[in-house]
DNA sequence: ACTGCACATTGACCTAGGATAAGAACTAGC
DNA sequence: GCTAGTTCTTATCCTAGGTCAATGTGCAGT
């Protein structure tokens, strides 16, 4: 068919029934963010899921106090979205960024939501969708409620060893819900463990 | 038909055909607790969602520290469950507890499953209760993040003035991410204030 | 190669909330 | 109503992490 990460990541996740994938590629649209570019801000209703082939995207607030939280990191196969804002139809709380130059395939959910009517395998898809999603918020949660910044910090290494090398040291921090001068003290210590 | 909470809940969320209705009910059991007893266990595999039709539940996990989180209340009309568990057969990192003698409908999920493939109303309300989930989700990861003791608090009052007079404070500390002794210094403190 | 800017480190200080302990106030079971 | 276990408050002290400010370092654009 093609050699895209998207094509792949649907057959393996959809199943390889040519008219079905055709069907719902011929309903995606693609599109590239230069590194720095929004993708939704803060206030704007989402309409998409963005699948990422290429490239690196974050999802972050900003709070009353002004200050900003990453949410959520999508390198490659990874799916972007704020489902709260396309579901309920309500502007979104979040930015979504990229932070490389990133190709993306845009999924329109509501499209989603009509295919899953019809043909189960969309149903199946999206319920992993939905309960993958459900699986890393709660991790999240139980993260802030009971971990250390260092536990965290370790924890994200070995989560997500790869974005380590691609996302400056001051997203993280915002990730792990610390600041950067913390996070940098953090790394001073394991350094001096590690010895 | 009757007066249970649970069928209204249905009838107002999947609509109110009767055949619908009573094939899902058929496949409901209900199940009572009292007031301490355990709904779940952190290990186990969590086999159903749990309507809560009269009393109240609570979710917490314990973590490596031996603290006690508590991830969410489930009173009346509400729906708890550990999605992960089911969804991907895994064993909960949760327990789920009466806080009160508590009569709740069992809700098979994987029924759940199948029923949305041959009845879209099932379809639009299980994805419905997954969205809403992560609303909820979204919602304290965001709180977690960025806000103070004291404005949890208060969000909490504001989000759920009726649990806070049938939830002991150590429970709603415990739910806010802070110590029992915390709590009772941010009330003195809103107390003061409001003098 | 030079400049500028974004990112990272370090240090001094501060503060929200945790830990511990002890007493006060409820509540349930007898 | 009495007793015993919870739950709640208060006080003291402590620590993780925030804030502010200064200095370093790397890298993109000209």
């Amino acid at each position: 068919m093609n050699n895209l990460r998207f094509t792949t990541y649907l057959t393996s996740n959809i199943g390889t029934d040519k008219a079905v994938l055709e069907q719902l590629l011929s309903h995606c649209s693609i599109r590239e963010f230069k590194k720095g570019e929004f993708l939704l801000s803060q206030g704007e209703k989402c309409r998409y899921s963005f699948f990422v082939e290429r490239g690196l995207l974050r999802q972050f607030s900003i709070d009353d106090k002004g200050k900003e939280h990453i949410i959520q990191f999508a390198p490659e196969n990874w799916f972007m979205s704020d489902r709260e804002s396309v579901y309920f139809d309500r502007p979104s709380s979040y930015f979504m960024q990229a932070l490389e130059d990133t190709v993306t395939f845009l999924l329109d959910e509501n499209l989603f939501l009509e295919l899953s009517k019809s043909d189960t395998a969309f149903l199946e898809f999206n319920n992993r969708l939905l309960h993958n999603h459900i699986r890393h918020l709660q991790r999240r949660i139980t993260q802030l409620q009971s971990a250390t910044a260092e536990e965290r910090y370790l924890d994200f290494i070995r989560m997500y060893p790869d974005l380590l090398l691609r996302v400056p040291q001051i997203f993280v921090a915002s990730y792990l819900g610390i600041t950067p001068e913390s996070l940098s003290r953090v790394r001073k210590e394991l350094a001096r463990k590690n010895r």
